[in-house]
DNA sequence: CATAGTGTTCTACTACATTATAACACACGT
DNA sequence: ACGTGTGTTATAATGTAGTAGAACACTATG
């Protein structure tokens, strides 16, 4: 399920593209599968079909997607999480809230203790 | 350390706020602490003093920080985060930058899991 | 070859984060 | 009372994300 929120302080494009990797580092969507195409989606999310383009067309430099003009957008590219990491990461969240961690400091945190790359 | 990634999707102004209130969870800023003069800050990160400003004021509103006029800025509460639960995060983004996660596709995935709030 | 479904490009407009610069206001030590 | 260090406010200029709307181009199907 991909949604944008318009309160939040990262662009909509760039939210667009992350839930598309999401989606995909998930397994909901398979190499080969189609995505609705770009009116359908902007519609659903609420936003222009430039924004949509522009997220899609991120994610076709970045080697996830593949065009077809005519076509349509393709998932090129897949290589699903192991649930258990899933499963973990769910453990963390619960924890961090409870410690009254809010979304934007987890995220943070995570950054904090990243390093590299 | 306080640092502004000028690359990054995230605002300026939102990044200071997130890592003021990251230095305190994790006790390096503590209760009555004072911040460095907003200039001073300012020429550190690199930012304009308005850019420095916003970011506190946020705070203030928060009531995560305490300004006097002429004084400067004060850690108003401190709430520390257990050290456990640092290296549990540590030990999953090891996890995930192993499975080829990049920074945003961890946010996301970390996101997905939150639910709530 | 006509039509419907798709992606593509362009231009204009708006909103907002950030910068730059300056002037103003409060606190404290001398 | 002054000067230095601090926060505060205001204005103008710039850059980028996002919107809106229209026209264009490719693909498949009948």
């Amino acid at each position: 399920m991909i949604v944008v929120d318009r309160r939040s302080v990262i662009p909509v494009q760039k939210q667009i593209a992350l839930q598309v990797k999401k989606e995909i580092i998930l397994g909901k969507l398979r190499e080969g599968d189609k995505l609705p195409p770009v009116r359908e989606l902007a519609q659903r999310l609420g936003v222009n079909v430039n924004t949509v383009l522009r997220a899609l067309d991120d994610l076709v430099h970045e080697g996830v997607l593949d065009v077809q003009h005519g076509k349509g957008y393709f998932v090129s590219k897949s290589e699903i999480l192991p649930k258990e990491l899933i499963e973990e990461l769910e453990g963390i969240a619960e924890k961090l809230k409870s410690s009254g961690v809010d979304r934007s400091l987890a995220m943070v945190l995570l950054m904090e203790v990243w390093k590299g790359e």
